[in-house]
RNA sequence: GGCGGUAUCGUCUAGGGGCCUAGGACACAGCCCUCUCAAGGCUGGAACACGGGUUCGAAUCCCGUUACCGCUACCA
């Protein structure tokens, strides 16, 4: 029999790296183990869900590739089987009807939290009679429908944790169905499980305590129980749960500061799980092919955004330019660098730049913000590299002229031909190769960090090299007359 | 408080009785490469929470302590 696995996110907010974790284990099981992956809503809390929030797990999920089978399950739209497994729990005697309400629970909580004492509730409407049930329920006074939690223990055998027992002393009649009728959690995710034919449960282990619950519930229901398999916590670098103030929590967030989603995938894999033998970096097929129930860890893991931010640059650097266009093409028009239009006028020639570029850079934006100097018309020279590169006006100004003379003498332009060039007039000027090329980078870019100074030239095309030298020279010697 | 879970460098992790004077990666420092910046290469500092067992031998198995996390709702 083939797995039925699901990601089952309640839609109160974007998608949570914890929940694309979740979601990627899940997923990564049905492909390497063959199996189905399954998508449910749980919007049963209509005052917390949004339909926003639902749009963005869809868009979370299709940024990561996280594409799931068959369609989308609502929890919501089965609020009659909710109802009726809660009828039969009462029918079977595995639940009965409670009439204390909300308000007089909470004061007994209260009154048993000033005495120090911990509130449990004592299954007094357990006690109530057929008539009085009877007489109650006709006269139309409101109840719960509370699981009797029976005695002896409860365990599992966790697939990531191995044997786990809970005493069922230690676990309160719970309530399934509220007093409006719609379900408590528990009832809900079980009935749905059942009913979606989910044979393997594998979620965040804060729903450890929540197990022997739902066991309970299916073996009342009279059904056959999945598998149970409970993922370690993702924290913050504080190693507490990952909440707002450890920054960005939600993988769009890291879509838009052009982190890859491969990287994302790729990182979220290594917390909880490791394939051994010291592999780090991993495509999804690899990691599909790699992954193994066997090596996932029980220990909350640490989201280190700085470990992120290198692997990007790892997958930037290994992705081919024609991979990166689309995403950097996003960013430039975002930044107004470039439209659509202009790429696809000069396809080949934003590929090389991308090429360039992606080496030297850990974000998409890394690679937009690199990419100004060689889309503006005018550049700016940076004020201290200006003061240390031309210093000597004079000098600097004679030295670009003479590049410039050499370079307007080339007939390839190709790299390694204008490094020939530029070497051999270093040693005729008498100066080292860096004494030249930093001021002429200054001249090409504006700045003293770029890509190698040939790459450059290629790229910038021999009128606009020819060009910004000019300007350079004219830049340098209207600041010594001045 | 009760119950449950977890515990290897700052962080992600390898390790499943001897291969461990504990390996890799990020970050950090230094060096190399070099036209700058990256990338890459090399080197360095940096950990088995603590205490008891078991065993010829324990990071690995057992117990306890401590710390952290989760649950303990008519939230999910």
């Amino acid at each position: 029999m083939t797995d039925r696995l699901r990601f089952a996110p309640s839609p109160t907010g974007y998608l949570h790296v914890g929940g694309a974790r979740t979601a990627l284990f899940n997923w990564l099981y049905a492909k390497h183990y063959g199996g189905e992956f399954l998508l449910r809503i749980e919007d049963t809390d209509k005052a917390r869900s949004t339909d926003e929030s639902t749009r963005a797990i869809f868009e979370g999920l299709e940024w990561l590739g996280l594409n799931w089978d068959e369609d989308v399950t609502y929890q919501g739209a089965n609020l009659e089987r909710h109802q009726r497994d809660a009828r039969l729990l009462l029918e079977r005697g595995k639940a009965y009807r409670c009439f204390c309400t909300a308000a007089e629970l909470e004061q007994r909580r209260k009154e048993a939290e000033s005495r120090k004492e911990v509130f449990r509730y004592d299954g007094r409407c357990l006690l109530l009679g057929t008539e009085e049930i009877e007489r109650r329920v006709a006269s139309g006074d409101p109840y719960t429908i509370r699981f009797r939690v029976p005695g002896g223990s409860t365990s599992w055998n966790d697939l990531v944790h191995g044997e786990i027992t809970f005493p069922n002393k230690d676990i309160d009649d719970l309530v399934v169905l509220r007093s409006d009728g719609t379900p408590i959690y528990n009832l809900a995710v079980v009935s749905d499980d059942i009913a979606m034919g989910i044979t393997l449960v594998m979620r965040g282990d804060d729903h450890i305590s929540n197990t022997p619950k739902q066991i309970m519930l299916y073996e009342a229901l009279g059904a056959k129980l999945p598998t149970f398999a409970h993922l370690p916590m993702i924290h913050g670098t504080d190693g507490k749960k990952l909440s707002k103030r450890h920054g960005a929590t939600a993988v769009g967030d890291y879509q838009h500061m052009g982190i890859l989603p491969e990287t994302m995938l790729n990182f979220l894999a290594l917390l909880g799980w490791s394939p051994g033998n010291d592999i780090e970096l991993m495509s999804m097929d690899e990691m599909v092919q790699l992954f193994s129930t066997d090596h996932l860890l029980k220990k909350a893991a640490v989201f280190d955004p700085v470990k992120l931010d290198w692997m990007n640059g790892q997958h930037l650097s290994r992705a081919s330019a024609e991979r990166l266009l689309p995403v950097v093409v996003a960013g430039l028009g975002k930044t107004g660098l470039a439209t659509p239009k202009d790429v696809e006028q000069r396809r080949s020639w934003f590929l090389s730049l991308i090429d360039l570029l992606k080496v030297r850079s850990r974000t998409v934006d890394d690679i937009v913000r690199q990419s100004a100097p060689y889309l503006r018309d005018e550049i700016t020279y940076d004020a201290d590299a200006v003061a240390k590169q031309w210093k000597d006006r004079d000098a600097s100004a004679r030295m670009l002229a003479a590049v410039r003379e050499r370079l307007a003498t080339a007939t390839d332009w190709s790299p390694a031909a204008l490094e020939e060039l530029l070497r051999q007039l270093a040693e005729s000027l008498g100066v080292g190769a860096g004494k030249l090329f930093q001021p002429l980078r200054l001249a090409l870019t504006g700045q003293t960090v770029s890509a190698g100074i040939f790459d450059v030239l290629q790229v910038l095309g021999r009128d606009r090299s020819l060009d910004r030298i000019d300007a350079a020279v004219r830049f340098i010697t209207k600041r010594d007359a001045a």
